[in-house]
DNA sequence: TGCCACAAGGAAAACGTTTTCCCTTGTTTT
DNA sequence: AAAACAAGGGAAAACGTTTTCCTTGTGGCA
């Protein structure tokens, strides 16, 4: 075996060269008050300097029974919204003094369990769902030592847990509004197989604001074919669209990766083909670069790093946090809807 | 305080249940030969399943003075081939049993010194740099019990550790091989801050390929302006090109996301500005779906996972792992440079 | 003077494991 | 028949903390 030679140096070595009890030392660095003199304390503090020392979390685990780690459990990562978002909750975790650890469940439930399970042998201080889905450890998972908080979709297990995201019935909504007041009456609508709350209220609010606007989607028209992934989803419904006799003005992808797999399949049908209106959900931070002409709506990822933490640190019985969406809108491309 | 109702079992309960000592569970637990009779075993596993045990990380971390945790501190999360590895390496790990921290270190010295320091403190079992920089604690971090691996920048202090990434210098004359052979011969070149042995080697690769080849790149063609990120190094970089008397044939960027800032400058010039074609390093996986005209030099992120874990299981004295590139050619856009 | 409150700090227990010694009981080898 | 060995398993130490007691000293106050 490995002969350890650079022992990195325990709360005893602190101790020691600083004349007192280890019991001192942690309670000097917990800044634990009336417990040690103004010059204990430096000499402390310079025993720590010296030694480079940092406490072992190992020890402080076992004793106080949790460790500093937030458990991220991310639905796909290969999504640059899920990303970001997991980007902005590193940085607000670490604020906190916190650890993120970050899992992709590849919306599997099995997965999901067994990084569940996981977690809690790590005894993690919190559990982050972004994108949840439903599965038996989380069913299971009713400790309230453990806060749990439920971000994008709502708890799929249907208890009434923290949740973070945007109104998603109402951004459905939104988009018809949108589309009415731009004259786009004809829509078709490309979604995701409806397993989360979160497509489940969206494709609701779009089919809702535009029957209730009177221009009702066609049946033909709200496609949401197995796929692989939300891209190839979006790419094969696009197909049919485009083999339909008529043709669609405005094409809604329940998420950003859809539109963006519709648009494929346009740009790769030929400049002949009249390429319609496209409008995504989330708004991925790359659209702004490489999607000139996807208008999306838009959350705020930037916002839920803080929410997330909020929730956590001061939970809530019933906490539903709303953060705000916008329509962030990009225009057709000139020569094909426009005149130029 | 919450009083916690919900007390996980340990392995005491176990033992109990099993009518065994502590010692023997824990051998069970870890697959010690020879040290309990097929039916002790039995009845362990069932105690186990009935009480649902797992064992708590931090006892096992404490007595053997190391975790399961393996540090990944990627520079830059915001680029999908980040990303890309990151969850590559994510399913590598948890495959080998380990269990992944992600950290952005935003290139900042400082972020990825606080990382190191709090990674140590958790005894990580290893460490990998995704694009590291150079620190004073990577200085330092000579502890050869927490292996370190270096992923697509080799390790800045100038030591000579393990290195898992592409050969930069070739990827960069093959590039300029590549420009010749379709006789794009009026090259640009945009590049980001010569802070890593990636970029200073694509670049170097580039200059020595072109100027090989008789058509060396002009001084003014050579851009690395300062900007808050590649998108904006690209973006900045084209618009002075644009604003250039003469025309390039070729724009290279030395990431995708630079070459993304400057198709959006080309873009945003409007169709009679001539766009050239383009060519980036990584191809992002999102290429496929949303940069239809830019080449790109193809890392296979895929393949870092199990490169890296290979790395951190069997380390050896001097490990250069270089993995296989290969460029991706995507067309130029039909009207500009072909005809139709 | 006596009493109390409080600051300062030490000793030791406890957290949940793994692993080193031990011991016992067969079984094989000499 | 003795010696050697293997299998099976328990007792206890050790890992690095935090925190509960406990002790001591000192100043304030009746």
């Amino acid at each position: 075996m490995v002969r350890r030679t650079v022992q990195s140096s325990s709360i005893k070595d602190v101790a020691a060269l600083a004349g007192v009890s280890i019991a001192t030392v942690s309670r000097v660095v917990n800044g634990v008050a009336n417990k040690a003199s103004a010059d204990t304390i430096e000499r402390v503090r310079k025993a720590i300097a010296t030694l480079d020392y940092r406490t072992t979390s190992a020890g402080r685990d076992l004793r106080q029974r949790t460790s500093r780690l937030v458990a991220v459990l991310a639905s796909n990562l290969a999504n640059p919204v899920m990303a970001a978002i997991a980007a902005s909750a590193e940085v607000a975790i670490r604020g906190a003094g916190l650890v993120m650890v970050l899992c992709d469940t590849h919306d599997q439930p099995e997965l999901q369990d067994e990084f569940l399970r996981e977690m809690l042998a790590q005894q993690a201080r919190a559990i982050v769902l972004l994108g949840a889905v439903d599965s038996p450890a989380l069913r299971r998972l009713q400790d309230p030592a453990t806060p749990v908080v439920f971000v994008n979709r709502q708890d799929p297990t249907g208890r009434e847990s923290t949740f973070i995201g945007i109104d998603n019935r109402r951004a459905g909504e939104d988009v018809a509004a949108w589309a009415m007041a731009r004259g786009l009456r004809k829509a078709a609508l490309i979604h995701a197989p409806i397993t989360s709350s979160a497509t489940r209220d969206r494709v609701s609010g779009i089919l809702t604001g535009f029957a209730a606007a009177g221009a009702p989607l066609p049946k033909s028209w709200v496609l949401s074919p197995d796929a692989v992934d939300h891209l190839n989803i979006g790419f094969e419904s696009a197909r049919r669209l485009i083999g339909d006799r008529h043709v669609p003005d405005l094409v809604i992808g329940t998420s950003d990766l859809i539109a963006f797999g519709a648009a494929r399949a346009w740009r790769e049908a030929g400049p002949e083909v009249p390429t319609p209106r496209m409008i995504g959900f989330d708004d991925s931070p790359i659209n702004e670069w490489l999607a000139p002409e996807l208008s999306s709506v838009r959350i705020p990822y930037d916002a839920y790093g803080a929410a997330i933490v909020e929730a956590l640190l001061f939970p809530k019985p019933t906490n539903q946090i709303v953060l705000d969406h916008r329509i962030v809108e990009r225009p057709a491309r000139l020569g094909i809807h426009s005149a130029s």
